[in-house]
RNA sequence: GCGAGGGUAGCCAAGCUAGGCCAACGGCGGCGGACUCAAGAUCCGCUCCCGUAGGGGUCCAAGGGUUCGAAUCCCUUCCCUCGCACCA
């Protein structure tokens, strides 16, 4: 029977939607909770996506042949700008998106203009992508209760979510940076940008020089990363040709670039313009250092850029190479300072001012790697890398000198912040941010940064920081080491933005002006799961704060239970906790994390997530995958090029869950050609059901490969119960037909007892592989048993089949053929008999000895001497125990147990006739001594458990 | 820089958490054979080097160390990937 998986699984698809095969409610059994990041809709669904599904699914099947109820629900995340910027750049006909989503994702062309809405293009991917591939994959899912985050009773539950948040403290209200289009006046995402994506925000120290000018006092706003370096400064520069501004900021009087007063502005700053100039106006002027009362003169300078920050920076020659290299400059442009009306003779007299001690350099650090790295002009290429260098060092090494007084003696990086906050509270210091490269809006605008109102969640909160390292620790951490991973999360997160100016989703419920962000409005709604598909027929209106303290805190809590709520409460309360929350490993130090917050804040500890597994990320034939360049695999040509059951068990069991796997179609054709075989031989054995006796006569090695069949699923089972999907399957499938081409070679495979053996092995391992590859498993195992492979259970190990001295003894067999077959290839000869010589009976004494007295040559010696026959062979004896007990030593423990229980001479003997077939020679089988034919003398090279050869 | 994960034979990739059954699972590719008119599929064997007796040599990024014994433990160095926040 040939092997064609869309028949059978479209089969067995509309079997289990037509029974509602995965719909589950509460019940006696216990209950297992699996969930998976719920789809975001804002494309196509390609093949990493597939295999983020169907891990949980095939968790979901384990514990289903576990015995457990299990769930398994999706919906969809539709918050936020993506969808929304997706569908503006369709409707503005952008070339790249019209690829992608004709290309790339085979939207048909008259189907374009259903996208034009965000829920139209959401709906068009859910519908045609993510819902069809998941069934086609086989997903064990609930569909009674998909939902999207967009929904009005959806939007009730997060809305409850963040009241109840605001109510204990946890949001707050504050100013935070944002990317602002200067000429759309608007906030913009990541997406919406042309360059710049890369671009951080950068937090400069602005140190507030002090200038009088005509009798008034002007604050020179220098900008610097490096607030330490202020007692190093022994002049500024300031480009004499850019526009600059006196102006009025926040009540005082600045002098900063023109670019700058409008930076300040986006900033939340209070600013008026009172002139404007060129830089020209502050050269040769001298301004004062607001921390050492230092007087210091201003330089001009062609590379100060204007447009970043203040447009006024400060000179610290001793730890800058630029500051060195610039200042040697000036003092050598005599002519050019005397044009300024400057005094060269001021700018020569201007000495370098040390502020910390490197253990790289000697007194200036900037002297010595423009020396190292022979930069002689400040055109230099290598001046970057010489400056890259000093920060570094002097950052993690520097140390403070005297003049810092409280801060002396002390590493740059651990005060730098405390330095910082200290002089801004004096006034000294102030900030603004600034991006660390250009970036620019798609629309061509210029870019800036902006602060802007918004609401927090206090993330920092130590109590709720304290909570949430509670909640890590009774955490099942898949793998383990992603624990330490969470507490470092914990440990530097800080406050969260958590609304948006616009885009879908839940409104702020006390200013509906925003809306609730998603990594924000994703954080407890896997509650919402155990209650989707019944809170359908409650009224919106009642879905108020009173409805789900009682949904989720009980009626205990509230003064008025609800009592639809009280109802629901019962779903709500057998679902939960999740038992694995499966996600991608790059969440962890968001999404997952908030998670857990969430959780330990809203619910009580016993609700409180079981586990977290964290999956790996998919390469595509080596590389990484793109919807842009198209560089993807649709599932649905996936599916039916290869079929699912080969889709799942390729993603399942290339790698671990959390490692990354990569998609190469040749691999793929493989599995599915090693699943193909294995249909045609299942169904072989199906075939010859009907002779199988019920008690078989079981031989030798029918009892190996069911002692084999006991460790595989021993193995699988341990595998499974750690999520390990790659071990569990590896062992299932590929180990064990590993096992099965050696039976065949062995086994007279046409007798009742091999038959009956096959069949036992076919069944246990269909119930192996049935949550990887659910459709053949089933199918095979109806046609087998009369019931589908997931109405059966997971199979236990039987003790009555578990043998270690069968294995050991089939060991010896192989080992045997090994050699005789190493001896013939090397020898390149065809014999026409095979003779094996088991060791003589003494040599036997002698390893009893080592198994009894344990692997050490002196004690064993001792032992052995004490027999009068042994103690004759002396030397002999004495090899004879070294090898023993390397022998025993490389063994395990429950394998020497039983090696005395094993008759070596009557193994061979039993497989005289499969190396007869074997080698085409005849076989025979002596003991070393007792008149054994050797005319080669080669008996005597046997040792126990290793037989002498000899071949003619 | 900080945090995490890696570097294994032509390629992919196990093993390393509990050091010895490791020349190192398995797959792909390659070579040879069986079957066949032939191809494909399937099956069998080989695939680091040397070797006319089951052996020996060298090896698991590089260099040290611990140990009777290390791909596996420790130290140092080099290289790669990912995350570092307002992006889902």
């Amino acid at each position: 029977m040939s092997y064609d998986p869309r028949e059978i699984e479209t089969k067995w698809q509309d079997r289990w939607a037509r029974e509602g095969q995965y719909e589950v409610d509460p019940q006696d059994d216990e209950a297992t909770f699996v969930t998976v990041p719920y789809p975001y809709p804002s494309g196509g669904m390609h093949i990493g996506h597939a295999r983020t599904y169907t891990v949980p699914d095939v968790y979901a099947r384990y514990r289903r042949l576990q015995g457990d109820n299990v769930l398994f629900p999706i919906a969809w995340h539709v918050t936020g700008t993506p969808i929304v910027g997706a569908v503006e750049r369709l409707k503005k006909g952008e070339a790249d998106q019209l690829s992608v989503l004709k290309d790339t994702y085979d939207v048909p062309e008259d189907t374009l203009q259903d996208l034009e809405t965000p829920m139209g293009f959401a709906r068009y991917f859910v519908d045609e992508h993510y819902k069809k591939n998941m069934k086609s994959l086989g997903l064990s899912i609930d569909w009674r209760r998909e939902f999207t985050t967009n929904d009005d009773r959806y939007s009730k539950f997060i809305t409850w979510q963040y009241e109840t948040l605001k109510e204990r403290g946890l949001l707050e209200k504050g100013l935070h940076p944002v990317k602002y289009c200067t000429n759309e006046q608007n906030p913009v995402t990541t997406h919406d940008l042309l360059e710049g994506e890369e671009a951080e925000f950068q937090e400069y120290t602005l140190i507030k020089f002090g200038w009088e000018s005509d009798g008034s006092d002007v604050t020179v706003p220098m900008a610097t990363l490096r607030p330490e370096t202020v007692y190093g400064v022994t002049n500024a520069y300031i480009d004499p040709d850019a526009e600059y501004a006196r102006a009025k900021v926040d009540g005082a009087e600045w002098l900063v670039s023109s670019a700058a007063v409008e930076k300040f502005r986006l900033q939340e700053r209070d600013v008026e313009v009172l002139e404007e100039f060129t830089g020209e106006r502050l050269v040769g002027e001298r301004v004062t250092n607001p921390v050492t009362q230092h007087d210091v003169l201003v330089l001009p300078a062609d590379f100060v850029d204007a447009d970043n920050a203040t447009g006024v920076v400060m000179s610290v020659p001793a730890h800058s190479p630029d500051d060195w290299m610039a200042l040697q400059e000036a003092k050598q442009d005599r002519d050019r300072m005397e044009s300024y009306g400057i005094d060269p003779d001021e700018v020569e007299a201007i000495e370098p001012t040390a502020i910390l001690d490197v253990e790289e350099y000697g007194e200036f650090p900037a002297r010595d790697a423009v020396e190292e790295h022979g930069i002689d002009s400040s055109d230099d290429p290598a001046l970057e890398d010489a400056t890259q260098e000093v920060y570094n060092r002097e950052f993690h090494g520097g140390v403070l000198r005297e003049m810092y007084g409280d801060y002396a003696g002390e590493v740059v990086e651990d005060v730098r912040d405390d330095l910082k906050a200290d002089y801004e509270s004096r006034g000294s210091f102030d900030s603004m941010y600034e991006f660390s490269e250009e970036v620019v809006c798609r629309c061509g605008g210029d870019v800036e940064v902006a602060k802007q109102d918004t609401w927090f969640l206090r993330y920092n909160d130590a109590e709720w920081k304290e909570k949430t390292k509670r909640a890590v620790e009774g955490l099942d951490a898949i793998p383990e080491n992603t624990r330490e991973q969470y507490d470092h999360t914990i440990d530097w997160l800080n406050e969260w933005p958590a609304i948006r100016n616009y885009g879908l989703g839940t409104r702020l419920p006390w200013d509906d002006e925003f809306v609730i962000e998603p990594l924000s409005d994703s954080t407890i709604y896997m509650a919402y799961y155990t209650i989707a598909h019944r809170i359908e027929d409650v009224p919106v209106e009642e879905l108020d704060r009173n409805f789900f303290d009682t949904l989720f805190m009980g009626p205990e809590a509230v003064d008025e239970p609800n009592e639809t709520a009280l109802d629901l409460r019962e779903e709500w309360d057998y679902w939960y906790p999740i038992d694995y929350r499966c996600s991608a490993n790059d969440l962890i130090s968001n999404h997952l994390t908030f998670f857990l917050y969430h959780h330990a804040e809203l619910f009580e500890e016993p609700k409180w997530p079981q586990g977290i597994t964290v999956m790996g990320m998919g390469l595509l034939e080596g590389q990484k995958m793109s919807s842009s360049k198209g560089h993807v695999v649709l599932p649905a040509e996936a599916i039916e090029e290869y079929g699912a059951d080969t889709v799942r068990f390729f993603l399942l069991n290339s790698a671990e869950p959390w490692q990354d796997y990569d998609w190469r179609s040749e691999q793929v054709q493989s599995t599915h050609d090693q699943l193909a075989r294995f249909w045609t031989r299942a169904n072989e054995i199906i075939e010859d059901a009907s002779d199988v006796p019920d008690d078989p006569d079981l031989k030798h090695v029918d009892r190996w490969l069911l002692a084999k069949l006991q460790s595989t699923v021993r193995e699988a089972t341990d595998a499974m119960e750690n999520f390990e999907t790659r071990t569990a399957s590896q062992t299932a499938f590929y180990g064990f037909e590993e096992h099965l081409k050696w039976y065949r070679k062995r086994a007279d495979l046409d007798r009742p007892g091999a038959k009956w053996t096959l069949e036992e092995v076919l069944r246990t391992r269909l119930r192996l592989l049935a949550p990887f590859v659910p459709f053949a498993a089933n199918e095979l195992h109806e046609r087998l048993d009369g019931v589908p492979v997931e109405d059966a259970a997971w199979p236990e190990p039987d003790p009555e089949f578990e043998s270690a001295r069968t294995e050991v003894e089939e060991g010896l067999i192989e080992a045997l053929t090994e050699d005789v077959r190493d001896i013939v290839d090397v020898t390149e000869t065809d014999p026409d008999t095979v003779r094996v010589y088991v060791a003589a009976d003494w040599k036997t004494t002698v390893l009893e000895a080592v198994v009894d007295t344990g692997p050490d040559v002196g004690a064993v010696m001792g032992k052995v001497m004490q027999h009068e026959e042994l103690r004759e062979k002396g030397n002999e004896v004495n090899d004879l125990a070294q090898d023993l007990v390397e022998f025993v030593r490389e063994r395990p423990d429950d394998e020497v147990a039983v090696l005395s229980e094993v008759d070596e001479q009557s193994v061979y003997e039993s497989a005289e006739r499969f190396l007869e077939r074997e080698f085409d020679a005849d076989v025979e089988v002596y003991r070393e001594g007792e008149d054994a034919y050797d005319p080669a003398d080669k008996a005597g090279n046997a040792v126990p458990f290793r037989p002498a050869v000899h071949l003619e």
